[in-house]
DNA sequence: ACGTCCTATTTGTCTAGGACAAAACAAGTA
DNA sequence: TACTTGTTTTGTCCTAGACAAATAGGACGT
């Protein structure tokens, strides 16, 4: 049935990885090895978009590309848990809970998990279904996507969805003026915001002035915007699969560009493995997020 | 202020101009002409960026890069206007209440639009309201960005803000568990959905089942999706700014993937500018999408 | 004047291999 | 254990050439 075959951008846009790394690996690994078509230009089979899906899915945890080609097929399940062993140590009360609205996704049934959160969220409250249910359960969605019990379309099923509760839960809060003004975004390239939202949430929970505008915003654009809103803080997201290396470089131009009485927080599960810098405060949890809130307050009277 | 210089990857993320556009533009037409580094690697000015962008808005327009090259500086106001005359012909009525809201996201007021929008909504209808409200304003916010009296940001906080309400407003439909299954998604690179969004309002309103999966799903994710989910119909979205060129192979490979008698259809802006196919249906207007949602019920008894 | 066919130009993408720096690892030492 | 140093791995960037698809311009016929 899967006669067609993938030119080289088409396996670039499927799968996340460079020409350049495509073509790098074929001259190095010997994988992947594309038959050629008329004009001498590569095609790729199906079969091995999969295999390259799946050994980005295992970069993106920390393996290494020369290891995960060289290994056969194997692979698949044996690699799959390694970072994610340490977390989510204790809350076994509610991990049934949550894995029961898990199942829910897994078994597509969009209507019944909304129903489900919703109810979750108006037990809760706002505050504590961020931090008890949508963080963890986003972690726990992660880790199923990791080991590769979920598939893509099934992260991206629970992912819509849980913004569209967020976005609701937001939209009724009421707009409380005081506080600071933060601009929430994410660079090019950064699609992934739900972390964002949670924050977001937070954020406006506590009374802060949010200026959501959305993913992928050119740098020179969120200086332009932080100096039209007359932004006090400019939040960013990166997540895990965001190339790490790009990440200081990044922050270092966008401080270059913001107006200096505009503090830069970078936050999500990307800015864990970046060493320190001095051009944004980095946070990785959200209590960080609160925190930072707080100390901000704290300076500005 | 701007001494910031920017990396070909940068410049790739910001522009959106691929990395191999950038390298032949300089060795064709003598722009942009970076500086180098120590490595001799490509070191652009925030100044190139901007015009580089300006280009990349106007080459989105129809304009081709040869031309915009040469021209100086003078381009900047002289070729605003080409393709977006005709369109916009009567709704004169409207048209004044339409510039209301748009003079309020150009104020950056986003408290005072989502009013203004919730009281529309309110008084028109969820169909109306998309139909007359938000195509129009969508439509004019994309005339606004193409000549230039637009931010970048301002177009994000516009879809920012104008996606929520519309999710909002979907979230509060019952769901009725007629009509086809409809899986509502975007190829890798397309991370425009507000057009997808309102397709999805007419069609909940309609009473179909629409499984929304957010943008950027890979083409084989698409199929796996439809297959879990038993779609009777992928609707894609296709903006402006994506590269035609790419699209028929896009919908050729995605037929391939779909089961047979899962229907292809793709809309947007962007479908406009290529030719007939037989691998998808073809979906340009609002009204379009709703013919095609009746023709496919008249045709499944 | 309008549409159609054909040719010429424009433009993007692909290919090849070489070079190098940053990150990750390994090993040796305090 | 914690640091420093050297080695391997890995991604990105470079040049320069080739070609095909899209577009424009012109000739032709209606």
């Amino acid at each position: 049935m899967n006669t067609a075959t993938f030119s080289i951008a088409a396996v670039e846009r499927d799968t996340g990885l460079s020409k350049d790394v495509l073509r790098m690996w074929e001259r190095r690994y010997g994988f992947p090895v594309p038959s050629r078509d008329n004009n001498g230009e590569r095609c790729y089979p199906a079969e091995q978009v999969d295999r390259l899906r799946q050994i980005k899915r295992l970069m993106d945890l920390g393996h290494r590309p020369g290891k995960l080609i060289a290994t056969p097929e194997a692979e698949l399940g044996a690699l799959t848990s390694r970072r994610s062993k340490p977390v989510t140590p204790d809350i076994s009360a509610d991990e049934d809970e949550l894995g029961e609205l898990l199942t829910l996704i897994k078994q597509h049934d969009a209507a019944a998990y909304q129903q489900a959160m919703q109810q979750r969220l108006a037990r809760q409250g706002l505050q504590r279904f961020v931090q008890d249910t949508v963080a963890p359960l986003t972690r726990l969605v992660g880790d199923n996507w990791e080991n590769g019990s979920f598939e893509v379309f099934e992260e991206h099923l629970y992912t819509e969805l849980t913004k569209r509760l967020l976005r609701q839960a937001i939209a009724t809060l009421p707009g409380g003026p005081r506080g600071p003004r933060v601009l929430l975004t994410s660079v090019p390239e950064e699609q992934h915001i739900l972390g964002l939202l949670m924050v977001e949430a937070l954020f406006a929970l506590e009374g802060a002035e949010c200026i959501p505008l959305g993913t992928q915003m050119p740098l020179l654009e969120i200086g332009r915007a932080a100096q039209a809103h007359q932004a006090d803080i400019v939040a960013l997201s990166f997540s895990q699969a965001f190339p790490p290396r790009q990440i200081p470089g990044l922050l270092q131009q966008l401080r270059q560009v913001l107006p200096a009485n505009t503090a830069l927080w970078a936050g999500g599960s990307g800015v864990t493995r970046i060493g320190k810098t001095s051009d944004a405060e980095l946070i990785t949890t959200l209590d960080d997020a609160l925190r930072a809130l707080a100390a901000w307050r704290g300076q500005h009277t």
